[in-house]
DNA sequence: TGCACTTTCGCAACACCGTTGCCAAAGTGG
DNA sequence: CCACTTTGGCAACGGTGTTGCGAAAGTGCA
């Protein structure tokens, strides 16, 4: 299939130096804002005065954006809330049905994909058994398989794609990973959007599930970390995903934490991951959870952050022991909590929305 | 003196929310990234042509940019370059004297206030030796008498304090400076901006030092690591500083290296200060350089950054250990360079410079 | 019941941003 | 000498958020 891709590059090349800004990227921006202001309020919606008082914008900025979501359909009014003393306020509210997104998980032995509204609310679901070493081509056609009939004919904003090890998050191709040779510098953003018709993006799988987990108006800073057949994290700081230079970022699994510990396939010795994986092995979940603990806890000084979350296979085997060990280790200065199991692919989704709310 | 203070807060509060944009925020935006992009072009000055395909804006709106920035006397023309085949650019320069802004770094025993023009360079610089612990009333006596004529009448932006210790960047209050208690809670930028006049801000010494190290135009995410009496960090990630919640970002001293190591003050065992400056206290500098490097590689995975810098009194009274033995640990996925003895200064300065340029 | 006040929100006019269309200036290259 | 390229300014324009003003719709007190 070849058709045209809707996601084809901007017209406008991308800047060579730090990005000026326009009147339509103005617009675009407090329009986003707004948008997500009105994601955080929920069903019950929000008020123009409300609005204006949380971006800044004067009240008569926030009507003229509210006439334009509501004329794109994006928004709606939602009746009235009790007067405080003046005149009663309407409120505005999304609408979710409006627009759709994809989140799509590709795992080492399975895939997920699920279709979200616009307020991230799952829609549909469905898993198939994946042979992720079975090359990309035969991936993409399970893809496909699972994906046929599942996309709304044309409210679907893109599909994110979460997939294990190393990439380049911006042109959306894959980096050796780990046990996958066949995978090196296969496009998969390129070619999947070739296939779907719709615009792709491609993220870790940490990386996504940080995203997933950012709590709504919440903590703007917190690690995410996963433990399932490997020990990775995905890091949110200030309320973006810190991906690094070259996608890299969240290499949590080989933080050296004891100096003449044992040789680690890096090459390094004593990697938190050699350490907890084993203690996994033992079947000492104790252990591990004090590892990640140390782990979490050099994190939290580092980054000064003050939320950590869990997740992946073992930890969501049996949660209990991880969240108590480590946040036993990471003491007060973090909240320690277990995270869903769904994180990875609402976050693959929200890779999505993202781009359209601020 | 109770002079009136300049550097009183905005007229329209910050807003709660994300913010939103308006037109003079536009126009603050793009004017600051022209006037950084002038900084980068250096005294050879950059055409306008340049700056449009740059910032991606139009060539018309850097034009009317430029205007202002002449007006302002912030700017000026710097004669032509060679055409290239058609006519000839005129090229757009900074003018570095229209305005001046001045770091002061205050270190326990004795303190640096420099005056740097509006390109970075240093215009004069004194030193004095300062009682850190000597109470907040006694050491702004005497920061100002070293500063007393040292200020432009007219031209100074405001006042970058580097300060050991954690602090509250946002309201320049310090906290809990390690064994000078009696400074926990003091407002020292208020307090400071009232004596002097001019707006103050406060930071951190190695945030300020990552600040000034931040290579105009080059590598946008970097670790600045500082061993002197304490071993610290300062982050640049995406080219902004990582203050974290509390401005507790890059406390790199309490890093566990070795779980089973000493017990360290701060509760834990095996924290990188403490493992280091042990090495240093025995005068094996080689040691204390590989524990360095572990620790820098922890950085450079866990954040995907491309350079570490090295500072300090420790590092800077006999460079060459550590920078070999960091570089030899950290491999070949991050350049590790040594910076200069001014880099807490000049980043002090760079605190303010920073708020004019993109 | 009446009236002053508060709060919310929209209409209209406005100021100002970057953009577009157009053209002059000033080089290169055949 | 002339066609072409490249640069940059002038003027008009579209569209952004802002300001001024007034209407709507409540509360609260006399």
């Amino acid at each position: 299939m070849n058709s045209p891709r809707p996601d084809a590059r901007p017209a406008t090349p991308a800047p060579l130096g730090p990005a000026g800004a326009n009147l339509a990227a103005l617009r675009d921006h407090n329009t986003a804002v707004v948008l997500g202001l009105l994601r955080d309020a929920g069903p019950d919606g929000a008020s123009r005065a409300e609005l204006a008082a949380r971006t800044g914008l004067t009240p008569q900025a926030v009507s003229k954006i509210g006439a334009r979501l509501r004329a794109a359909g994006l928004a709606t009014d939602a009746g009235r809330r009790a007067s405080t003393g003046g005149k009663p306020p309407t409120l505005l509210r999304l609408v979710p049905d409006a627009a759709h997104a994809v989140g799509l998980h590709l795992d080492r032995d399975a895939m997920t994909a699920t279709l979200v509204d616009l307020s991230g609310a799952e829609v549909a679901t469905r898993t198939a058994p994946l042979a992720f070493g079975a090359g990309a081509e035969a991936v993409l056609d399970e893809v496909a398989a699972l994906l046929d009939g599942f996309l709304p004919a044309t409210t679907v904003l893109g599909v994110g794609v979460a997939v294990p090890g190393p990439l380049d998050h911006r042109e959306g191709v894959l980096r050796k990973v780990t046990g996958f040779p066949q995978w090196d510098g296969y496009p998969l953003r390129d070619a999947l959007a070739g296939r779907l018709g719709v615009p792709v993006i491609v993220d870790k799988d940490t990386n996504a599930a940080a995203l997933g987990l950012l709590p709504r108006g919440g903590a703007s800073s917190f690690a995410y970390l996963h433990l399932g057949t490997g020990l990775g994290a995905g890091l949110v700081l200030g309320g973006a995903v810190r991906r690094g230079e070259r996608t890299g970022a969240g290499e949590f699994g080989h933080q050296v934490l004891q100096l003449d510990g044992p040789l680690c396939a890096c090459g390094s010795r004593g990697c938190i991951e050699a350490l907890c994986l084993g203690a996994v092995a033992d079947g000492d979940m104790g252990r591990a959870a004090r590892l990640l603990g140390v782990g979490a806890a050099n994190l939290v000084r580092l980054l000064d952050i003050d939320l950590v979350l869990l997740g992946g296979r073992t930890v969501l085997a049996d949660p209990a022991p991880f969240e108590t060990g480590v946040a036993a280790v990471v003491g007060g200065s973090a909240r320690v909590e277990v995270a869903g199991a769904r994180s990875v692919v609402e976050g693959a989704a929200e890779l999505v929305l993202a781009r359209v709310f601020g």
